[in-house]
DNA sequence: ATTATAATATACCGTTCGTTATGAAAAGAG
DNA sequence: CTCTTTTCATAACGAACGGTATATTATAAT
């Protein structure tokens, strides 16, 4: 039992992900991985295995990042209704700050991954259900507060938020002009009364 | 001068466009092409160039047909609200339907290639612009007919739908419980009023 | 029938792919 | 120090990639 893992495990993993993040499975190569990882090929099949198993890695732990990160979005502000319209504005501030349009990582796998690879199907799908409960969790709360209205469909509505946020995400990656995802968002906010 | 072409050129483009379709750009290799298409390299390269050409040629065909499956669909019934719903019913239906989950092969491109080409960018940008125009025609129609309410702002309305729709066919992907999609596409109608 | 031209089919090009065998370097255990 | 074990770096593996040179086949014009 010697010598010890020179390379911090997180670090590369967070790498990785940021890598199949902005270019996908396919076209992230090996030569990419290891130059941004600052690892050697053997260095990563020892530590994550093959590049499939390095992939689901990656994303499991951006679905963890993701999740918290919106939990605590949707809970920063007290009324229900301004702490979506943050969120949605949020998310649409920050694709549009950035030069490279990254989007989602697990909406991107949904699309290159899901339909060809079952274990991606239903990991994408439970993140998806993920975010739907914790919106659904919310609006039940804005619900109790007398915030919204009580005869809303909590379940219908968190799961017409969830999908209106992955239209949005993919959306913004062809940059339509500003107000056309405004226009969107404010609309969609309507919908919670 | 001599020797006509021997393969129905229309037919190879329309094998293409469903093998990119399905698989995207990356993952469909040119011995696939071959094998779809029933033609030889160098047949190929002479009638569309090369692989991304090729894949161009094959995508302008199908934002064509969509954008004029769309338009007929929009139109097949008198009412618009009615219109709309048998339109975003008929989508998730079909999805549903097949055992492969091909989405919409502009989708799967704005989130594969139009981040990181601005070719792809823009065809996909237009494309979603043109189903806007699409939406937003058929409900200033129903504003004027009386169907939809008077102070209805139809381009905000058509881009939320546009965007509803690209959410739904993403979402589709990771095959969640039919629910989910009904749910999702009854509360978003509700938005025409 | 011969010639010229274009489309086919075969086979191969150099690269790059994901993966791994090999050996050197390093460090705790005896 | 010596042994043992794991990590690291180099380099190579066969396979598949996108793309093309070559040669054969087929046809319209002369």
């Amino acid at each position: 039992m010697v010598r010890l893992r020179e390379f911090d495990e997180q670090k590369a993993l967070e790498a990785a992900m940021h890598l199949f993040w902005e270019k996908g499975y396919e076209a992230t190569s090996l030569s990419d991985l290891t130059a941004k990882m600052g690892i050697q090929r053997p260095s990563i099949y020892s530590a994550f295995g093959d590049k499939k198993q390095l992939f689901e890695t990656a994303l499991r732990k951006y679905a963890q990042l993701h999740a918290s990160r919106v939990r605590s979005q949707l809970h920063k502000v007290p009324s229900v209704k301004e702490a979506f319209r943050s969120f949605f504005k949020g998310v649409v501030a920050k694709e549009y700050e950035e030069d490279l349009n990254r989007g989602c990582f697990c909406i991107n796998t949904m699309v290159e991954l899901a339909p060809h690879d079952t274990k991606f199907e239903i990991l994408t799908r439970e993140h998806q259900m993920y975010l739907s409960a914790i919106f659904q969790e919310a609006i039940e709360e804005g619900i109790r507060s007398g915030e919204i209205n009580k005869d809303t469909n909590a379940t219908a509505l968190a799961q017409t938020l969830v999908v209106a946020l992955i239209g949005l995400t993919v959306m913004m990656k062809s940059r339509p002009e500003r107000s056309f995802v405004d226009n969107s968002v404010e609309t969609t906010l309507a919908l919670i009364k």
